[in-house]
DNA sequence: TGTACATCAGTGAACGCGCGTTCACTGATGTAC
DNA sequence: TGTACATCAGTGAACGCGCGTTCACTGATGTAC
């Protein structure tokens, strides 16, 4: 059977209009994000992914150079992503920079929740970072939102007790990045936690900041 | 041409007795360890760990149900000898808690960098915690020893203001984990870092303990 | 408005490869007597 | 001490599979005139 036009195919609600597929990249993109969540980002393959298009083995090579640079792709559209969530939460410091560090911590904690196939495609699939220079780019605007962060928090401390702001950034993603790595997402099930990760961070992160000589207001 | 007695095979200086291997199960271990060190947990492959430890690919199998159940054995070998390190940090809180403590730390890192190979299988390959009890066994053990420092660090604050010795331990966990996944071993060229993980880890320690109302001593 | 043609985005068959796993087998080792 | 035999730990050939990738091709689309 040939696809016809106006019929959709298997590829979930995206039309397929006959020879040409008309979506194909984006097509391919979120087979990868499927595969990835399901199976985890070994679990992606270009094969699998076309199969999940409706094309042929040998279409997607007229959009990716091979089947790393479909997952470079994915990476920096979940960087972007990622970022947007990030800064979303922080919303400008608003409605004071501490709940608003705790809003990105939530953020973080989320998009590894719910968006399993960008984040291993990031964090897990060991595509060097360097792969593309949008690549790069791309994760150096996401951290861009933390650093921006640590800054408006320090900026609160008195001179000279103020630690330098990328050291706060840093220790920030990192508690982050562990909690999501060990208690979100696939490992969720793998280890029990007394708390919610959310509150499990957002308490790390209230300790770490009285450590710097801030409390929380009100 | 066969294997000769007393010959050195392949599989670098571990003998090879003739007919029988003597001492595959470890070799085919410490295949495993080299081939995940060097092209990462996906890298690691019934087949090649065979062909290094210079035996038939049948020959696994009088050892190993299947690849994973090899993978779960180097993961669980792992987490005994990450246990053996954790405790040695410790040192029964030697000379006092806040420096065992940060010599935890230092220990957890070291073996991300120089065990890349057992550091992959334990959480990287996606094997699951509960595929054998042992497993999971040596991966509670493992995690007690920062639970049992926690007990002893919280020890010192006035009652009435003691977190609990397990959120501590976790936060201390995902700060470790965090730094190492992101910027120790395979990952250490991807990003840089003002400083060396381990003073990174350090400070984040000491801001947090300083948090918990602890103060370093001297 | 119609036609020729370049370009684009697919097809489908084929390839070589390495993997995990199985099978009947056999050489080496250890033990009972 | 010697011999028969069970058991252990290998062999090597073969299998089916799915993968990544290539190739010459062709249907669909867009554009110049």
């Amino acid at each position: 059977m040939k696809w016809s036009r106006h019929e959709h195919g298997p590829h979930g609600g995206h039309g397929r209009a006959g020879y040409h597929h008309g979506n194909l990249r984006e097509a391919l993109i979120e087979a990868a994000l499927s595969l990835i969540a399901a199976n985890g980002s070994t679990g992606f393959t270009f094969a699998e992914a076309a199969r999940q298009a409706g094309v042929s083995p040998a279409a997607p090579y007229r959009h990716f150079r091979d089947r790393d640079a479909l997952m470079a792709d994915v990476a920096q559209l979940g960087f972007d992503k990622f970022e947007a969530e990030l800064a979303r939460g922080w919303n400008q410091g608003v409605p004071d920079a501490l709940t608003a560090l705790n809003n990105i911590g939530k953020a973080y904690l989320a998009f590894a929740r719910s968006q399993p196939g960008y984040y291993g495609a990031m964090f897990e699939a060991g595509i060097p970072l360097n792969a593309t220079p949008a690549l790069r780019d791309a994760s150096d605007r996401a951290f861009a939102i933390l650093r921006g962060a640590a800054e408006q928090i320090i900026a609160k401390l008195p001179d000279g007790t103020r630690p330098p702001a990328l050291m706060v950034a840093l220790h920030f993603w990192s508690l982050s990045h562990g909690i999501a790595s060990l208690f979100v997402g696939r490992n969720a099930a793998q280890r029990t936690l007394p708390m919610p990760p959310e509150d499990l961070l957002e308490a790390g992160v209230l300790v770490y900041l009285q450590g710097l000589g801030l409390s929380k207001p009100g």
